[in-house]
DNA sequence: AAAAGGTGTTTGGTATACAATTTTACCATT
DNA sequence: AATGGTAAAATTGTATACCAAACACCTTTT
């Protein structure tokens, strides 16, 4: 093992090198989510990579990253496009993000340290407090919070990556669900349900009430999509 | 809507162009899951682009592609390297994949048409007559061929996406498992079970028939890997 | 002899150049 | 006016070249 002088510093100043490509993918989908590329909008690689600065190449693994995580859709020999999924693939996202919901409720209860316990409480607080604050986008990212919470106390680490895939497909969804003010109540309330399960180790109430909220989630938006129209 | 006499064809006659990193990364996966490249194996870009006769830009978008399902370690500046996920990782695949089967076979009872049960009854007949054959690859596969046509049933594209993802990174270890041959009586056993209750449209037991086979898998791959050691 | 440090080779990261394909615009024809 | 064809422009797909970081080996030093 290597040793000088400054060896312990070594994690904290380990600049760690994150390629291009990384940080042209994290730009591209905090654009997508909040909507600044809108769904449908085509991709340059071109003009993309020169807004961005950096080449084509970094570039395109950035999108075709995305592409991998459902955000954008790429076909071959055309320009990529923002995901404009259908309801009906919407819906097909909420079915499963409630099934890994449900199975990282019943693995908390079992698995999970008084510590993440606690997290998720005081996230829950949290949320709480933000309840009446105006912001709607605020709300939703602590809305998410709570639930990436509960998902990590699984202990599950594929179940946390692909839980986190299905929460960036569904971001734009839920969040327009989540701009309704009656929606917090209904939020705060079986979020309440769903931590007191998780407090009394309750496996399959836990999961019961992940999987009910979800779901509640998804009939919401689709009641949304349709007034919209 | 637009429609055209030839509006039905549409699908069949996309002269899909396929590119060099998509032949790349079917190549690649399938070296992977045969075991020809094995766990750990580092792959160099110069000498992988060489033998498969293309140069490093499509290699290296392949390699990214299978590292988004998990198949190969990429981490920055080094070498990739065929994924060699530790038993505790590969529980984790075993309860998610459970979870999504058991969404699946929820769903199929709901869904599914006559003619996608008679598959999956095809499909369990046709393992019934390979159960005496000899050859362990073939029966495998039309194993993973049962699950897969009960996911396609549910009629969920996101969920049969995802279940494709992890039953490649499971490929190997439920490969040993299936190996023994008192693993096929199981096997056979327990699809019987499942087949019975999509036939009986009952959705609890469908569901908890998968989950239970799963399980039982993950258990048997365990015992499998502790006995080896 | 062991450890530290330097040096050269290998490797991945990025940029640029070229080839193949698609899109767009325009024109001719009906 | 609408349709079909064609050519130019734009765009993606692929190859290659270059650079900087990482690794392995060897020398130097203690």
């Amino acid at each position: 093992m290597k040793k000088t002088g400054l060896a312990d510093l070594d994690d904290d100043l380990g600049v760690e090198r994150v390629s291009l490509a990384e940080i042209a993918a994290e730009r591209l989908r905090e654009l997508i989510l909040v909507g600044r590329l809108p769904p449908g909008q085509t991709l340059s690689e071109r003009e993309l990579s020169e807004r961005l600065r950096i080449s084509r190449t970094p570039l395109r693994e950035a999108i075709r990253k995305l592409a991998a995580e459902r955000l954008i859709d790429v076909l071959p020999n055309r320009r990529p496009q923002v995901a404009d999924p259908s309801p009906e693939y919407i819906d097909d996202l909420f079915d499963v993000q409630a099934a890994l919901e449900s199975l990282a409720g019943r693995l908390f209860v079992e698995r999970a340290s008084d510590e993440q316990l606690e997290e998720v409480t005081a996230i829950h607080a949290r949320l709480g407090e933000l309840a009446d604050s105006s912001d709607p986008l605020e709300f939703f990212r602590m809305d998410m919070q709570f639930h990436s919470a509960i998902v990590h106390g699984s202990g599950n680490a594929a179940l946390a990556d692909t839980h986190r895939q299905y929460n960036a497909a569904l971001f734009r969804a839920r969040f327009m669900s989540s701009r309704q003010i009656r929606w917090r109540n209904v939020t705060m309330a079986e979020h309440k349900e769903i931590l007191a399960s998780l407090c009394d180790r309750d496996a399959e109430h836990a999961a019961a009430a992940l999987t009910s909220h979800l779901l509640k989630g998804k009939a919401n938006q689709s009641i949304l999509r349709n007034e919209g129209e």
